[in-house]
DNA sequence: CGGCACTATACATACGTATGCAGCGCGGTC
DNA sequence: GACCGCGCTGCATACGTATGTATAGTGCCG
């Protein structure tokens, strides 16, 4: 066996020429400053036991001298797996997104894996070549649309992903969601329970499965208690701020005036509390008023909204590992899965006045 | 010339045995099917004059046909580019980086680069593996300490960064910032403005550069206008809402009790304005409240934050355009950029009571 | 002392794209 | 009619790592 002293003297591979002296360092650089093949620098750097002790801790202690980091792009190509997963999202900017996307990383990080933040763009024409070009292992999309044919494209190209939070109908893919229609069910039914009659509502986009089921489980249970929401108490808009900002104004116009008013998230009742603030209207003993959600914003004390918890960091552990095993197993059956939600009683929703 | 007709009859490159038919196809599948060379399809879809409009059409077809993506692994490891930025962020769930990180995406959007969320954890050890490995192109690094070395390692590997929002002392490294101390001694002046002698403070963390030159413009200001700032009417914290909540009620138990407290960001004071609330202390009627950032939620009716504005899109813009000019010219000297602030007056600061 | 099993290493090659360079064919010019 | 130039394409190879397989070396057992 070759002592561990100073390496082979080869002459340099002269790849570059006389002048690349800062090139970043191969494993073959490191192979030949320790006197062994490429191959068994990987496998050293690997841990393959099949490496001698002593070989491995050469190759270390060069790698380590020559500042030798393995290059991502070469092993990326070799292995076919990229570490990355891609997160789509429409909507940063959003607090709620924000803090799945918080979630999310926190699930990758543990797994070792990276996160990449796509957007979708407005159509697909190349945006999908980005999602399926290999740069991801796989991807998470949070903002689908209820018509989007991002999931069936993403399916027939066997190229793993997995829903979460927003679903599409008939598709079969994996996907963790909230029991939206079950939760707004709870919220009507909360409304009604305080007595409230005179009741509005502000929708999210109804081409988004949270935004559509949300309007049908509260629909619903208003109808079994017999309660009907009339068209001129309802307004509808993207889940923003600003959606539930302006349209409150407009709904407390309307008479009869609506006592509680239920939004479509928390982000949507944020900005109703905000403009209900504006207009120097309480909350709630003027007007009640509640979300769904449950984002960190809503346990604020200027705010102490009443809203419907859902578990957003179990949510975002469902979908990571429902994603990581569509990786590994790509014909594994789909799972979906529906995690409940629950009402959180805070203060923004009371017995109606008078 | 040959005609567009069908491919040429080549048996299969077997490169893979008989059932890989889901194999992803490559530019050589493509090649194969168009009847032209690897190359030529490379060039074709890369829109190489040197490719006849006839073939680059055939080739294009082709591609289509089969649905070819061409391999981000591949490309990437051939150019040595990746077209992937990292962002470096410590405390996702923070709503202040929560803008910083959306402002960055659409930043990097427009110059067709995908941003990587990276985050630092708590020792480098094998951390800073991960950004040099060249899974991306270059960092932005948004959370550094002061005493943090990943700079100063980044410069020896002569790795592109840029740093954003906090700097680094003695490092020769672009950078982007804003005058911090100058924007704290604006907010100083306004207090002292309003009449104010009894002051309370609220620092961040004095290991970052925000937290530093946010104390020193804060201190110095107050000190020409000779007041002082007592030890006991002074807190410190992490950039987070906690710590403003956190620190209202100690404050205010001191003697003589604060008319105003200065907070080192709007997440510090918006968790102080929390605080306030829960223990029904009017702001400003009883206290006023500043902050610093001016973040989106700091201009919300219930918070009205009067705070110090800094331009984040500016900011970012700036940085990544700095950032893909050292990608490009690795040798171009490095650029500090500061950026003024400025006060905004909102709701938060009042005339000092009595 | 020969052969065998086993260990540690090297060799060859694959992963998929990009690019410098050579070569081929065609048309024009003198 | 020969030569030259140009437009288009193919050939060869590089990018850096991982891995299957062959091989050299070692020790043990019969």
């Amino acid at each position: 066996m070759r002592p561990p002293g100073p390496p082979t003297d080869v002459p340099s591979r002269g790849r570059g020429g006389a002048t690349d002296g800062d090139r970043r360092p191969t494993s073959h650089d490191v192979a030949l400053a320790a006197g062994v093949s490429q191959p068994t620098v990987s496998r050293a750097l690997r841990g393959d036991p099949s490496v001698a002790e002593a070989t491995r801790q050469r190759v270390l202690d060069t790698a380590q001298a020559l500042g030798y980091v393995p290059s991502e792009r070469g092993r990326s190509l070799s292995t076919r797996r990229s570490g990355r997963i891609g997160v789509v999202v429409e909507d940063l900017g959003n607090p709620f997104y924000f803090e799945l996307l918080d979630a999310l990383h926190d699930r990758l990080e543990r797994s070792d894996h990276r996160m990449v933040v796509l957007t979708p763009g407005r159509g697909d024409p190349e945006r999908l070549e980005r999602l399926v070009d290999g740069s991801t292992d796989g991807v998470v999309l949070t903002t689908t649309l209820l018509d989007s044919e991002l999931p069936a494209r993403l399916l027939d190209r066997r190229f793993p992903f997995v829903l979460l939070n927003r679903i599409v109908d008939g598709v079969a893919a994996d996907s963790c969601s909230v029991a939206n229609i079950e939760g707004a069910a709870t919220i009507a039914a909360a409304l009604v329970g305080h007595g409230h009659h005179s009741i509005g509502a502000i929708f999210g986009p109804s081409n988004t499965s949270t935004g559509r089921d949300r309007e049908i489980g509260f629909r619903q249970e208003l109808d079994k208690h017999g309660i009907v929401l009339r068209p001129e108490s309802t307004r509808r808009g993207p889940f923003a701020h600003e959606t539930g900002h302006r349209a409150i104004r407009g709904l407390l116009a309307t008479r009869p005036r609506p006592t509680a008013v239920f939004c479509a998230n928390d982000v949507i009742a944020i900005g109703a509390l905000n403009a209900a603030r504006a207009l120097d209207i309480r909350v709630p003993d003027q007007l009640s008023i509640v979300g769904f959600d449950d984002i960190a914003m809503a346990s604020w004390e200027v705010f102490k909204l009443t809203t419907v918890r859902q578990d957003l960091q179990e949510m975002c552990k469902t979908a990571i590992d429902l994603l990581l095993a569509r990786i590994t197993r790509p014909d594994r059956p789909p799972q979906q899965h529906v995690l409940q939600a629950r009402l959180v009683h805070r203060a923004t929703l009371a017995r109606a006045p008078g």
